[in-house]
DNA sequence: ACAGAAAGTTGAATGGCCTCAGAATTGAAG
DNA sequence: CTTCAATTCTGAGGCCATTCAACTTTCTGT
């Protein structure tokens, strides 16, 4: 049965996150963590102990946000449209369609900031670990096209799939930096991208 | 004639980027702008005057690396060896090989911070800029190799320039990230996905 | 039901980037 | 060589993420 130290534990986890995410789609920045236990209701030194630096309340909500991608591209992996060009662009669109439920474009640009400057930290080591799962995703889907004769049987799988992953994350990465330009407009240039690609590669 | 306070300022400019780089070198983050102050022998408010804040000090170095590895490429992109594998190959290398110069993977992976985070910034859109400046160039070789029939002519090479660029861009970022890879582990990576993708453009 | 241990909470204090009101220095004019 | 305006310098102070020692609450064994 759970005690009522572990209701409460839960409650404020709960709490302090949903503050997060209110509070950072407002701005990240902007957002101070003696607001966020304001919120919830809880002292500072409280979410500290739940979270141990600002950019890890972040990360959770990366991580819900990656995760539902994930689930949702190994999907489309399992049965992937006919044409490499039409299978790539499906899971990148699903991948883009995906991207902004929890997070705004400026909680991305954080994410992306500290997943760099504090690479050795866990918190920069469980971004890449999301990365790796994402680029590893893409090849598996040029392994399937490959095994179903769709693309050529003598490529470097492995390498492809991370030189398509690498140009949908740095286009993604140009995305959230520009305010300005939509999903769609993404989704168009790396079309532009992928798809001559796709084309090259095509059995 | 060069007055004595156009003097004193020049000098004081030069003192506090020469700390800078000194001191950044030994930790970017665990430089204090005191600490800069001190060894510029000037006070803190002082070298807020030179540089709005502590990111424009490193991009002020970040833009001196970049300048000349522009320069370099440049050179190669007027007169690139035979093949699209080599001649890409060989600008690449070139970037790669003049990366640590003035700067260390810590500065780097800062550097790469603020420009994403503060993306809006004059100091995050003059790092984008560099970038298209390095995309442009990879694109202008392509053209060349086209131009000298060494790249199939009915290809979008805007496109594939940029994905050969977002890739050892991306790469890049993998190197500043693990403070273990070495700058010939990250040129063999590379030359693993490019020269795939340079075979299947080559005319 | 109670004592003691375990676990968790609290908010004042710390450290470092950056600001700003006033002090100091330089150059120009009389 | 003063005087004054323009420029530049200075460092104490503000802000906010993070820490930590003292205090509460919950649990456990008797």
């Amino acid at each position: 049965m759970a005690g009522l130290r572990e209701r409460q534990k839960a409650d404020r986890q709960r709490r302090i996150l949903a503050a997060a995410v209110a509070a950072f789609r407002e701005g990240y920045r902007a957002a101070r963590i003696e607001d966020l236990a304001a919120m919830a209701e809880v002292s500072v030194g409280t979410v500290y102990n739940y979270y141990p630096t600002k950019g890890d309340i972040l990360m959770a909500v990366v991580t819900m946000e990656v995760e539902e991608v994930l689930a949702q591209g190994e999907a489309l992996v399992e049965a992937p449209p006919p044409g490499a060009a039409r299978a790539l662009g499906a899971l990148i669109d699903g991948y883009y369609d995906h991207s902004l439920v929890y997070l705004t474009k400026e909680m991305w640009r954080h994410a992306m900031a500290i997943s760099i400057e504090a690479a050795e930290t866990p918190n920069g080591r469980h971004y890449a670990a999301l990365d790796a799962r994402l680029c590893d995703q893409v090849t598996r889907l040029l392994a399937r096209l490959e095994a179903r004769g769709e693309v050529a049987a003598d490529l470097p799988i492995a390498a492809l799939g991370q030189v398509v992953f690498n140009n949908l994350n740095q286009m993604f990465m140009e995305f959230a930096r520009d305010e300005t330009m939509t999903i769609d407009e993404l989704k168009r240039r790396v079309a532009a991208q992928t798809g001559p690609l796709a084309g090259l590669i095509s059995a």
